[in-house]
Order: C-alpha cells, then structure tokens, then sequence
RNA sequence: GUGAGAUUAGCUCAGCUGGUUAGAGCACUGGUUUGUGGUGCCGGGGGUCGCGGGUUCGAAUCCCGUAUCUCACCCCA
C-alpha cells in the first residue's frame, strides 16, 4: 500500500465539513472588511522568500521544500503566503497604482519540519494582506477581523500584542540587545549564545528559564521606540480597549519572520497543545521595497486551518432532502426518474434496492435527509407518491406530477 | 534535527509474565409473520496483530532494525 508522505493528510468526511465552513465563515467576514480572493502559485522561485522571510530565519533556513526544477531553476514550495502576494502585487504594478488594495487568500503551504500536534509539512492557511494604508487604524481593523473570525467559529483566545519599531529605532535596539547578551554570553544557552548572531530578536523569548532570568534585566523594546512608533502603538491600544478587545503586551513577542516591523500580534489558543499559535501577522512597511517595489505600507495575518479546526465548534448540520426508494420492483425504473427530477433543485439519496417500509425509513434516517419519499403498488396504481416529514413526521400521497 | 511513548477489525480499544481456529463496543450488512424510522431482537462479513529480520518446539506478546503517529524540545500558523 502506497500512504501519504510524512506530515502530509487527506481532508475528507467530517473534517473536510470543517475545513470548508472555516474557509466560508473567514470568507465572508473578509469580504465584510472590503478584502478580495487573490490566488498565487504553490511554487516560487527560492529567491523571493530569501530575500522576503530572510535567511536567517529557521522557515528558509531549514524547512523549505526546494529543488532544481527541469529548466534548471531554483525553485520551492511556498512555505508562507505571504511573499507571494507582495510579489503579485508589485508585479501588477499596484503598487504605482496607488490607493488601498485587500486581499485574501487560502491554500497549502509546506514545511520541512518534524511533525507533531498541529504542526504538519502540508498545512493549510488562511490569510489577509493590506497594501497601502499606514495608518494604525488599519492594523486595528486586522485585529478586529481575526477577532471576528475566531468569535464567528465558538473559538477562544488570548491576543498577545507587540511593537517591534521601525527602521529607526530597531537597529539601535538590536545593537543594545545584543550588547546586553553578549556580556552574559557565559550564562545563556546554547541556542540563544546561536541566535546573538542570526537572530538576536528571538533570543527573548527563550524557553528556557536561566536565560529568562537573566533577560529580565534586558533592554526592553517598548521602551526604545521612536516617536512615531511609539504613539501608532499608543493609538492601536487605544482603538481595541474602544472595541472591546482584550489583549496583553508581550514585550517577547517576536515574530520568526524578519520581515515585520512595528505592530506584532498573535492570537493564541490554551487548548490545542504546544503549537498553540492559532493566527499571527503584524505591519510590514519595508517588504514591498524589499521586492523590487516602490515603498508601500502594508499589514496582514495568517490563521492555521487544521490548528483551528480542532476548536470550530460546528453548527448543527439540519436534515436535508430527499431519500427516494421502491417498495415494489415495478416502480423501479420510475423512482430513478423522479430522483433525477428532483435533482434540478434538492439533495436526493437514491436508493436502487426494492425494501419494505420499515427498511427504507431505516435508511432515510441513515442518510440525514429530512423527508423519505416511496412508492409502492397503491402509488402505482394511483399515480402518487408517499411522502414523510422526518422531522414532523408528517406523511402524504402527493400525485406524482406535483412532487 | 534531539529525546520519550505508541502502532491489534472502518473507528475506539482489550488481549496478564510467549501456548491450540485473535476478542469487545460502535460502524457496516442481512433478517425480524401483512406498508411506518431514528432507541427492540437474531444473524453475517471484515484482521498475513505497521513493515522486515531474529530468539524459540511455538511470537500480537521477547530482541534488533525500519516506517508512521503522538508528546516534549526546536520552530511557527
């Protein structure tokens, strides 16, 4: 037998039920927030998410699907959505257009990582990207969509929140950061003394508690931000306490892609395991320029579909259509023709095997439908067809022309 | 990539320290005196016990390898 490769799972009955009333539930309030579907390949040239996500970070460094395609370029499986719609949008030139541009997206994206609860080498995202708008409102309106998507599907949260300042005031940070670890590069461990040169960003949120202790005494990121950052962040808090969004600071937050500057924000579930980051994004005002495009302001998220999966609470599935079946072999022939009738507007369960009453109730039940349609030697003889309400349990004989 | 545990029917799992044809519940399927269901009763099908080696008279059970899953690290959505 021939399985599916590590990490990598078929969607199917019940889940796939799931996965699609995610995708029609984020849909739709995307489409509330003035944001439109945007699809991009699943393959890009390996350049665009080194140059984007960056080299240093474990996603490009290590986990991307790459390889040499047949006309010998450097190709890989994307392994975020986002890269790619900034290369969209600026290789549609909307970034000279000017104005707002939202856009949506959902689909496959691949990691090379161990596989565990809620982490798989094909998984599934969900995600939004606004180009255009610097203003903090925007970044607030990201928050408020994730917010009403996770509310939408029964799910819980806690919104942790961050400021990694701009272009001004971070690399000054970084400098004093990494001034600060290297004086105790005796103490800290083995990763963190890694991260003082590929990413000394991420050595703040360190699980490891020696190090914690000792980063306490740390610079603080929050307090470094340059004026504008700082009051943007101001105005952020302020417009999510006005709409009742609750939230907490994590002056760790950091996001594991080097593209984000300023607003940083993930929503997080305690239910799901480690892996507990259910969305993420922030602002990336840079990452246009980054990709050959005029400098635009821009902000996004993404949502893990199968991490959330295990938490939508699904609403009821109602009985729906018909099960249609013979109860004598006469009508055989003639229950296939008002099935195919029926059709044209309902959901209809054929049955081909002649069965008594009992049998085909029984097997309407089975099939979730909410009425059991039969005809048997009194419908033949007077052109009806018997009808039963499963839910009312109502019944009639409706002449057959009128069904 | 590192460490630990698991893998028996479609699903959830029993199967004690190796001993004759491997079990249960659910699901599926057939029947249940004459046309009324979802919750009765009786029956039936379905497993080379993840895969490959080894130890043994004998292995689902012990040993080794391998694959996959789970948990944690790491990373992130």
């Amino acid at each position: 037998m021939i399985s599916s490769l590590r990490g990598m799972n078929d969607i199917l009955s019940e889940d796939y039920e799931r996965f699609t009333y995610f995708i029609s539930v984020a849909t739709k309030i995307a489409q509330r927030y003035g944001f439109h579907f945007i699809e991009t390949p699943l393959l890009e040239e390996t350049a665009l998410f080194k140059r984007s996500v960056g080299e240093s970070s474990d996603i490009v460094g290590k986990e991307m699907y790459q390889f040499i395609d047949k006309g010998d370029n450097d190709v890989c499986l994307r392994p975020e959505g986002t890269a790619g719609v900034v290369r969209a949008f600026v290789q549609k030139k909307l970034d000279r257009a000017g104005g707002v541009h939202r856009f949506f997206y959902h689909g496959a994206m691949f990691r090379y990582e161990r596989p565990q609860k809620g982490r798989l080498r094909q998984f599934h995202q969900f995600g939004v990207e606004s180009f255009g708008e610097a203003s903090a409102y925007e970044d607030a309106s990201m928050i408020m969509m994730a917010s009403d998507i996770l509310n939408e599907l029964g799910i819980g949260y806690r919104l942790q929140l961050n400021s990694l300042g701009c272009s001004e005031c971070m690399p000054p940070y970084k400098e004093n950061l990494v001034d600060f670890v290297t004086k105790h590069k005796d103490e800290i461990c083995e990763d963190c003394t890694r991260r003082i040169a590929t990413n000394p960003i991420r050595v703040l949120d360190c699980k490891a508690e020696k190090c914690q202790d000792i980063y306490k005494e740390a610079p603080k990121l929050l307090n470094s931000l340059c004026s504008s950052c700082e009051s943007d962040f101001a105005t952020l808090k302020e417009i999510l306490k006005q709409n009742e969004i609750d939230f907490e600071i994590d002056t760790n937050l950091v996001r594991g892609l080097d593209y984000y500057s300023k607003t940083a924000f993930e929503f997080v579930s305690d239910n799901i395991g480690s892996q507990s980051a259910i969305a993420g994004g922030g602002r990336y005002d840079r990452l246009v320029e980054f990709l050959d495009g005029r400098p635009t302001p821009a902000v996004g998220f993404a949502m893990g579909i199968e991490r959330l999966m295990e938490l939508i609470v699904m609403p009821e599935v109602k009985k729906e259509g018909y099960y249609i079946g013979a109860m004598d072999d006469e009508a055989q022939d003639l229950v296939v023709k008002i099935a195919q009738k029926k059709r044209k507007s309902d959901i209809v369960i054929l049955e081909y095997k002649t069965k008594n009453l009992k049998n085909h109730l029984k097997a309407a039940d089975k099939a979730n439908v909410k009425y059991c349609a039969v005809i048997g030697s009194d419908e033949i003889k007077n052109g009806t067809i018997w009808v039963k309400n499963l839910e009312d349990k109502t019944e009639n004989a409706i002449l057959r022309d009128l069904f």
